[in-house]
DNA sequence: CGCATATCTGATACCGGTACCAACAAGAAT
DNA sequence: ATTCTTGTTGGTACCGGTATCAGATATGCG
């Protein structure tokens, strides 16, 4: 209404070339000032600090706002108040199941203090996480959480000086960046492994995802031959395998251990539902679970308790995670709450004994 | 560096109640311009519009930026610019599934411009999603994406009036508000059904989410429907259920039907991981699929093509809905492209023939 | 009743950029 | 040599709010 006039419908070639959009140019705070016949700081406060305005003074603003359909604009008060209501989440990857819990945890505490969710993928690349950092600094989040503990040495500069606080969840680091949440990728693996070994096992053979760039996976690796460790078992490489997401990696590891090393007598999958493609293929072949080879899965998703028989596992505190971290972080952004920064909250695990191992 | 001296490690009490937090008092645009003698506008150019501004200027202001690390303000420049460079977008529920391979389209697509995504989830709730869009819009994104395809009178008013192009992604509306991208969850029900019915199966029950804030649920119904009328087949109110999402309603929908209605011979599963519970609890029982009750899914999803017998199913077009979307809305807002306005993509579906039907 | 204190409201300077237009230098055209 | 472009740079107003402080009104109390 201020700038546009009617929409003059494909008018040849205007004089600024018009390559940009406006989002909308709706009232603004002072067409609501003038209505309700106010200053804007009145206006301001009515909607932000109500309390500090008469109530007559606050009816007559809200009433305004209403008749003239007034919508605030975040980005002026951000800018304003050098305060904003958006958070940055970086995952390693959108689309893999596991992480959508930790996300609806966020989603939900974050959601109910009225701010916003930026949530972007960076693929397990450090460089490209940099890149997603730089881009909400630059929106100014006033906080950010990672699912990555491994950070390049500019990404964690630009952080610092940022002064944003962070709450990383991967894993545990032993230095964090600020704050962490998360369980022990490290103790859940040997858990498991030394509870597979008491049950009597004796040939443990444990996939996990390619460790190249994904530190989970190399704690994982460490838990397991810790637990090996301690359950007098030499490691052997044939039995340690590396692979991808998915049922069908799952399927094809399992083919592949039984087939080379026939000793083999369990194995203990530290991967996204690597397990149940693992057990499908045991059963097509006709291996019996846990009677030939005994089954164990690191994820705690539903489809494990549904197939027969239904795979022993841990319980991963997926959801905690995020519910938790986003309290942290509001706590930091809104009351300050110094005492948490360097907090190292290790939200544990749960072995789930089913009839797989 | 401006505002806030030395970390005075917990002063008792400030005059101003520090309440708040600034997200990192950081370099501003006008101390680059200082430390590489220039004006602002150089340097705003030289970093927006680069070929607007003479090599040597350019070099000067790229080294100033990194020697005193400034970071740009996009809370300033869009505030400025009246142009922002986030998009909105709403789905139903985040830690579902089927949604995130939706959600990685657009990431893909929205990123690589790099425009940020907000996301939000509204719980099929109308007048929860009303509340995202108006927090969207005071965020001033310049452009929404919303699974759903049902509004509030409230929210569309709002939608037209800040004129921020949205794609509608749930279903194909009769009437989009303004853009659309999906597949026809009427046809693609419908063609599954006759499918079955072709394939001579005589009984098709048909398990569903629950309709009741669910149009996309509601369209399957209707495919249903209209297919066993072309097939001549009279619908049984006892052969159409509906259920939540999950495995075990699968499970508890198979045992349910084929116990009420033992002529039934199939079970068209229109719904998240339904068909793969039903299959498991025919397992258990040893109920032969397809002998004893064929079984067919809706979805994709890569479990179904591993459990055995594999589900036949209907290959719907996810990603891509997610990519097209984010292409259409990113031509609108960068290109105007106003021809788009208005414009219903049917991404179409595949049935997937394997061996449970 | 007078003065101190508390409560409410408004004027104004910014927050950190960009739009717009004027100024200026260096060729190009006449 | 003069005028017209074209390309580059800077000055300034403004995007739409909030912080801050000053002024005005109301209240408390001796």
């Amino acid at each position: 209404m201020r700038k546009n006039g009617t929409a003059s419908a494909k008018a040849a070639e205007e004089p600024t070339p018009p390559k940009k959009r406006m989002s909308g140019t709706g009232a603004r705070m002072r067409d609501v000032a003038k209505r309700a016949g106010v200053s804007t700081m009145t206006v301001s406060r009515a909607l932000n600090e109500p309390n500090k305005v008469s109530p007559e003074m606050r009816e007559r603003v809200i009433r305004a706002v209403k008749e003239i359909g007034y919508l605030p604009n975040h980005l002026a008060r951000s800018l304003s108040s050098t305060r904003s209501t958006t958070v940055g989440l970086i995952v390693p990857s959108i689309d893999n199941s596991i992480y959508t819990q930790t996300i609806k945890g966020l989603s939900d505490v974050i959601r109910r203090s009225g701010f916003q969710l930026m949530i972007a993928e960076c693929g397990y690349d450090a460089l490209e996480e940099e890149e997603l950092i730089k881009a909400f600094l630059a929106h100014r989040v006033s906080g950010l959480i990672l699912h990555s503990t491994e950070h390049t040495a500019e990404a964690e500069a630009m952080v610092r000086q940022a002064g944003v606080p962070v709450v990383e969840n991967g894993s545990l680091p032993r230095k964090p960046l600020d704050m962490a949440v998360s369980y022990s990728n490290r103790e859940a693996a040997q858990a498991m492994t030394l509870h597979l070994g008491r049950l009597g096992y004796k040939k443990i053979a444990f996939a996990s995802l390619y460790s190249f760039n994904n530190e989970r996976s190399r704690e994982r690796i460490e838990g397991y031959l810790a637990a090996l460790a301690q359950l007098g078992q030499t490691p052997d490489p044939r039995l340690m395998i590396e692979t991808s997401r998915g049922l069908a990696a799952g399927a094809e590891i399992a083919a592949r251990v039984v087939q080379n090393v026939p000793e083999v007598d369990a194995l203990f999958c530290a991967g996204d539902v690597l397990a149940a493609g693992a057990l499908f293929e045991c059963r097509k072949r006709g291996w019996a679970v846990p009677g030939r080879i005994a089954i164990a899965s690191f994820d705690d998703v539903d489809l494990l308790r549904h197939v027969s028989p239904a795979i022993t596992t841990l319980r991963l505190p997926r959801y905690d995670i995020g519910e938790r971290s986003a309290q942290m972080l509001l706590s930091r952004i809104m009351d300050g709450a110094d005492h948490l920064r360097g907090s190292i909250i290790d939200l544990k695990f749960e072995i789930i004994q089913r009839e797989s191992a």
